[in-house]
DNA sequence: ATGGCTGAGCTACTCAGA
């Protein structure tokens, strides 16, 4: 089972890049994040064509998740818990298989720049929200697997320029500290579980030749309970998709359990 | 190098991203 996650930065802009994406990869659960549209105008025939139904969790203009699957999911939820400022930045699900009900839950942690603002504070609070309430479903099921945009550098080696991160949104201790704390609550970042001393990113920012340059960083995570590592059988950031005209400017991160 | 590009909404320009 192929489950992928990837920020299209618009589902609507990205539509032909991501339908050819699904060909080269068939995904068998597809967590996209900042769809940019409300549910209304998203693309559902595109995906529909393609065999995949499309549980949105949609907002006008910015964010937005969803879960593009070539099987009937259960109890589809976006109120995971209450974000203050209603944006749609989280939806899940749950997969049986082999045996084991699982708690698929995709996410789009806000970006929390610049730092003296409210909207590091927000970071802050969405992201205590978010351990919390992980901290609650484990007592309920083991067996849960968190993936999407973390907007989080975990350690020095996965950012082209630490030294520059620092004391970004993305990179400073007090949040990675949050992802830290998110890990000891029983889980394993798979891609690092796997590849102990790779460094790879998995967004490029679109200027000054980032892309060319391989300035990027490693912000696009699979967190996978520990009950569920031993049905790990891969993981893997595809580089191809940002390699494209009209990229989005992240890539798609890749699990497939057995 | 705190904005060099990109997208949405809208139709001139702001907001947001990381």
């Amino acid at each position: 089972m192929k489950i992928i996650s990837w920020n299209v930065n618009s589902v609507r802009a990205r539509i032909e890049n991501i339908k050819e994406y699904i060909k080269d990869s068939s995904p068998d659960i597809l967590f996209l994040q900042e769809i940019k549209t409300q549910n209304e105008n998203f693309p559902n025939d595109e995906f529909n064509q393609m065999g995949y139904i499309s549980y949105i969790y949609g907002q006008k203009s910015y964010n937005g998740v969803a879960i593009i699957s070539n099987h009937k999911l259960e109890n589809i939820n976006t109120n995971f818990f209450k974000d203050d400022l209603k944006q749609s930045r989280i939806i899940t699900s749950e997969l049986k298989f082999k045996k084991k009900k699982i708690e698929l839950i995709n996410i789009y942690v806000p970006n929390g720049n610049p730092v003296d603002t409210e909207k590091y504070e927000y970071k802050k609070e969405w992201l205590r929200k978010f351990v919390n309430n992980v901290k609650k479903k484990l007592v309920k099921n083991a067996n849960i697997i968190i993936a999407g945009d973390f907007n989080i550098i975990p350690e020095e080696i996965d950012v082209h320029d630490f030294k520059r991160y620092e004391n970004d949104a993305l990179g400073r201790l007090e949040i990675r500290k949050k992802y830290r704390e998110l890990i000891n609550l029983g889980f394993k970042d798979v891609y690092r579980l796997e590849n102990k001393t790779k460094q790879e990113y998995t967004f490029w920012d679109y200027f000054a030749g980032s892309w060319q340059k391989n300035y990027g960083m490693r912000i696009d995570h699979f967190l996978l309970s520990n009950s569920l590592v031993e049905n790990i059988k891969s993981i893997k950031i595809n580089k191809k998709p940002r390699s494209k005209t009209k990229p989005s400017d992240h890539t798609p991160i890749e699990l497939e359990i057995i």
